[in-house]
RNA sequence: GCCGGAGUGGCGGAAUGGUAUACGCGCGCGACUCAAAAUCGCGUCUCGCAAGGGAUGGGAGUUCGAGUCUCCCCUCCGGCACCA
């Protein structure tokens, strides 16, 4: 046979499918359906490299799968072309934008035209056209009719660079995603999209949805609920109540001041005393950037209000109030309440200005049985304090050595303070009487329980510092050889106390100065002392009459830029009737075209200028009015995408209702990056949309395939900046595009980011070679037919998974397999050919048409696998002793345990090694192993 | 710091709790060739002449048997991060 000439054979399918239209997709009710989607591409000017079409390779292979299966399959392609890299490169290029992405998309489409994908062209779209950009603008409609679109004077995100706000999700932490620039605050009059009133939704919706965990994980970080309390403080002198929000209730009696954001509103109202300062202070947080603000490592400043206190309303007790910038004024209620015996960042900030800490949560200490409570006791209470004694200078310190090994203390006598006991104990156990006792050791409580004396001991202990000043002792119970006083270096403590017993936990607190932020059991609170944080913090809040709620660090959709290349907003605005909705008939408003369309920078948009078309008249009034001049975001267009693709023409709505019934959801979606922004924006739309009922289904997507990258072959990403970049037309040229497509399924894990290797591609170009050579016979050959119907059953299988790599190496086994035997069945082959065909689908057609057949090998119906056939006649099943493996033997698959085992007993290599051996016990796994477990005597 | 994921040959990687390293690349040797390329064959974790031993980031555990399950620790990647 003829060498395989790729360019030649793959061109002449490419053609045929292409005239006989066999990818066109028409609704048939009679067949399952398959929406098999790839996230569109954006057709920058840079063109295709190798890793563009991997997962468009996937989506292939899946919809050519799906087809042969029986389904219907909507698998469609694309063009999302608003935005800025359009109209950068435009303006670096001196060309308009409308021509750069037509030049981009003609790139585009042929370099995808080469890979011979199976995509129904004639549901082609692109979000830069009116006739689909009109629907954009009716859905921006609705959700103004519905105030979920409004209008915002609030600071908002402004990259200098690209001359426009931005929206939170645009931001790589403080600088701009697209260019780098740190971000500034600024105030514009924005359209905003209101999102966070679908943030509980989305995140609940996300459990029941079939994609990636790391996905959906950064979805609900992205999202950040959290669920506390809101409690309002009364303030002295002031009819004015300050709302807190808490996630910590239960540490209400711990709240020993009060901080408010910079921007918190209450600040110009309220009456205070150093008013200069405070305006001072707010000013400069004012002027810091976000990385100023937001970084944690930084120390911690603030400003006390002064002349006023804020009352504890469960402690009654008078606090004081601060501003600081550690407090955002954007997220919860833009004031807390601040525990620092419980919160680090309010500890830290405590310590600086010298603010009380007092601990209202102790540590729950189960460590073991021994520590918990046994229902059948009766329960005492007892309070000790435990003294963690040292020297001076740090060389010793002193442990308790009795039936435990632990600190020094006890419990407190009738009427005793900490500090008297404490003192009482020290000289009582160790006759050391000259010390002084350092402050207590941080939230170093603990509530635990014994069982002395057939009672519940319910503990409740802290522990101080106690340092020694001098070495002199007087008589103790030491001398009555009551326990012993052993001294030990600091770092062999932890091990010389107990295993398990609290005074370790005690210690460690001691070793790290940490606050504890942990939840536990109360103390010092009152009447809610001995609940559990948890049953605490409802209690609490209803006590002083405050109310459960949740808080989300989503932010809404800054939706307006400043940008000429996107949609414009459809809104007129008219001085009597206000921002007016443009109605349904004049949809869609055209973007201009004009010969300058550079951003001002001024924060108006270069539409502003356009007098012609700013100039309108008022829909409701028929008045002069404007147009509103700011153009949509990048992402409008591909949020709701998915949707056109079903009804492409359809001029009276965005899609048809029975339309959108056969075909929704998008069974598979398959793209990379896009982790939160797109897939949030879309979800955010199609919950909209679902409510106003133009669509069915509340997800969109199903089922999400996330693909991992191809960097390249040094590792790095591919980028014209550093000139690695592999370009799909060169390697479909040398190596042709069904080696190509079958080695990038095969490079790894689909979801793998893996580095493009040019000499493994021969791996796979070698693997079609081998195949095309292959010469089918009449005569079945039987021996194969346990490979094959395994393959089958594993590209199945593999394809439905998305594990490509392992279908692939499956495929090359039989080709291995086929070429050892020299010879293969005519049916046999024409399996093999058919479950290769998604990924090879050139080659295959060939040699399919070669076998004698009329139609293409793509509408033929995929082959089923019989089970019984997977199983090979005779098994190698390995003997092992003791779990190691000694020797293999050939068995009959339907070998009964007895059998095999007197085969293995007696096999050359382990009949001398179990001679004299014990034997306990056999175990067969048949197919797998014998393994005998004997005792060596 | 919190959350998610992952650590297996020179490389990409495979392995329903059952012979670890399939498949491919690379490399070595051989065949074909004047020669090279291409192609084909054989070999390729490690120590050991062998018998045998040791290896799936480290340490413990469960099990007849652990890459796989449990606990602790280390490293890397990704997301979030002064979010109360």
């Amino acid at each position: 046979m003829e060498r395989y000439d790729h360019s030649k054979i793959e061109k002449k399918w490419q053609e045929r499918w292409k005239e006989s239209q066999l990818y066109k997709t028409s609704q048939d009710p009679s067949k399952p359906k398959s929406y098999v989607l790839d996230m569109f591409p954006y057709p920058s000017g840079e063109g295709l490299h190798v890793g563009h079409p991997k997962g468009y390779i996937a989506t292939d292979i899946y919809s050519r799968f799906k087809r042969m299966q029986g389904h219907n399959v909507l698998h469609p392609m694309g063009w999302d072309a608003f935005g800025l890299p359009a109209e950068n490169f435009a303006i670096k290029n001196k060309i308009h934008p409308r021509a750069a992405v037509e030049k981009n998309i003609a790139t585009f489409k042929d370099q995808l035209s080469h890979i011979g994908f199976n995509y129904d062209w004639s549901r082609e779209i692109n979000t830069t056209d009116p006739a689909y950009y009109k629907w954009t603008q009716w859905i921006f409609l609705q959700l103004y009719k519905k105030g979920l679109a409004f209008q915002s004077n609030e600071p908002i995100n402004w990259c200098p660079s690209c001359m426009t706000g931005l929206a939170n999700e645009d931001l790589d932490g403080n600088v701009c995603e697209r260019c780098g620039s740190v971000v500034e605050k600024r105030a514009l009059p924005q359209w905003v999209l209101k999102i966070t009133a679908y943030a509980d939704r989305m995140l609940t919706d996300l459990d029941a949805l079939d994609w990636p965990e790391h996905i959906k994980t950064a979805q609900r970080n992205w999202i950040g609920k959290s669920e506390g309390s809101e409690i309002e403080f009364a303030v002295t002198g002031s009819d004015k109540k300050i709302k807190v929000f808490t996630t910590r209730a239960d540490t209400l009696f711990g709240a020993t001041f009060l901080v408010l954001a910079p921007e918190h509103p209450l600040i110009q109202e309220l009456s205070i005393e150093n008013t200069a300062e405070v305006q001072a202070y707010v000013a400069a947080a004012a002027a810091k950037t976000e990385i100023e603000r937001t970084n944690a490592d930084k120390e911690k400043t603030g400003v006390e209000l002064k002349g006023i206190k804020a009352i504890n309303p469960v402690s009654k007790e008078e606090i004081p109030l601060f501003v600081a910038d550690y407090v955002l004024g954007e997220y919860g209620t833009g004031a807390i309440m601040a525990v620092p015996a419980h919160d680090e960042r309010d500890h830290a900030f405590a310590k600086k200005y010298n603010l009380p800490i007092k601990d209202v949560v102790s540590k729950h200490f189960i460590a073991n049985d021994e520590y918990a409570e046994k229902p059948d006791l009766e329960t005492l209470n007892r309070k000790v304090v435990d003294a963690i004694i040292r020297d001076k200078d740090d060389n010793f310190y002193l442990i308790k050595e009795g039936s435990y090994v632990h600190l020094v203390g006890g419990g407190k006598d009738e009427g005793e303070d900490d500090l008297e006991a404490l003192k009482r104990e020290v000289i009582e156990e160790t006759g050391y009487t000259d010390f002084i006792i350092n402050e207590k050791i941080s939230s170093a409580g603990f509530w635990g329980y014994r069982h002395t004396k057939n009672k519940n001991q319910r503990t409740v202990g802290y522990a101080y510092e106690v340092v020694l000043n001098s070495l002199e002792r007087i008589s103790s119970e030491v001398d009555e050889g009551k326990h012993e006083i052993i001294s030990v270096k600091k770092d062999e403590v932890l091990k010389t106390i107990t295993a398990g017993h609290p005074h370790a936990y005690l210690f460690e607190q001691y070793l790290k100065h940490e606050s504890f932020t942990d939840e536990g059991i109360l103390i010092n609170s009152g009447e809610f002392d001995g609940l559990t944080s948890e049953e605490a913090k409802k209690k609490i809040t209803e006590a002083v009459g405050g109310k459960m709620t949740s808080t989300y660090k989503i932010k809404d959709w800054v939706f307006s830029r400043q940008r000429y290349w996107g949609e414009p907003i459809p809104i007129i605005h008219c001085e009597k009737d206000g921002a007016v909705a443009v109605p349904d008939d004049q949809l869609p408003v055209l973007l201009p075209e004009v010969e300058s369309y550079e951003p001002s920078g001024t924060g108006e948009s270069p539409l502003a200028n356009i007098t012609d078309w700013v100039n309108t008249t008022c829909p409701t009034c028929g008045g002069p009015a404007k147009r509103e001049t700011n153009t949509m975001p990048q992402w409008a267009g591909s949020s709701w995408y998915y949707l056109r693709f079903m009804d492409p023409d359809n001029k009276e709505a965005l899609v048809s209702k029975d339309v959108e019934k056969y075909w929704a959801p998008v069974d598979v979606y398959v793209g990379g990056d896009h982790a939160v922004r797109h897939l949030i924006y879309a979800r955010f739309w199609h919950k909209f949309l679902y409510d106003i009922g133009s669509v069915s289904t509340i997800e969109p997507f199903a089922r999400l395939e996330f693909l991992g990258f191809i960097l390249a072959e040094d590792g790095r990403k591919m980028s014209k900046r550093y000139g690695n970049v592999i370009n799909p037309d060169d390697v479909v040229r040398t190596y042709g595009a069904d080696a190509f497509r079958t080695y990038e399924m095969f490079m790894g894990p689909f979801e793998n980011t893996v580095a493009w290797s040019t000499s493994s591609i021969t791996g796979t170009a070698r693997f079609i070679e081998r195949v095309y050579k292959i010469e089918s016979g009449p005569t079945e050959i039987k021996s194969l037919n346990p490979v094959l119907h395994q393959t089958i059953k594993k590209v199945t299988d593999d394809i439905e998974a998305f594990k490509f790599n392992t279908a692939v190496s499956q495929m090359m086994i039989f080709i291995n397999a086929v070429e050892k035997e020299g010879s293969v069945g005519k049916e046999q082959w024409e399996n093999f050919l058919q479950i290769l065909a998604p990924f090879a689908p050139h080659v295959t057609d060939e040699l399919w048409e070669k076998l004698g057949h009329m139609e293409s090998i793509h509408t033929t119906s995929w082959p089923t696998y019989d089970p019984t056939k997977t199983v090979a006649d005779t098994v190698t099943v390995a003997i092992q002793i003791n779990g190691k493996t000694r020797a293999t033997i050939e068995l009959p698959s339907e070998t009964e345990k007895e059998e095999a085992l007197s085969a293995a007993r007696s096999h050359a290599d382990i009949a001398p090694k179990l001679s004299g051996t014990k034997e306990l016990r056999a175990i067969y796994v048949p197919g797998k192993i014998i393994n005998f477990v004997v005792e060596l005597s």
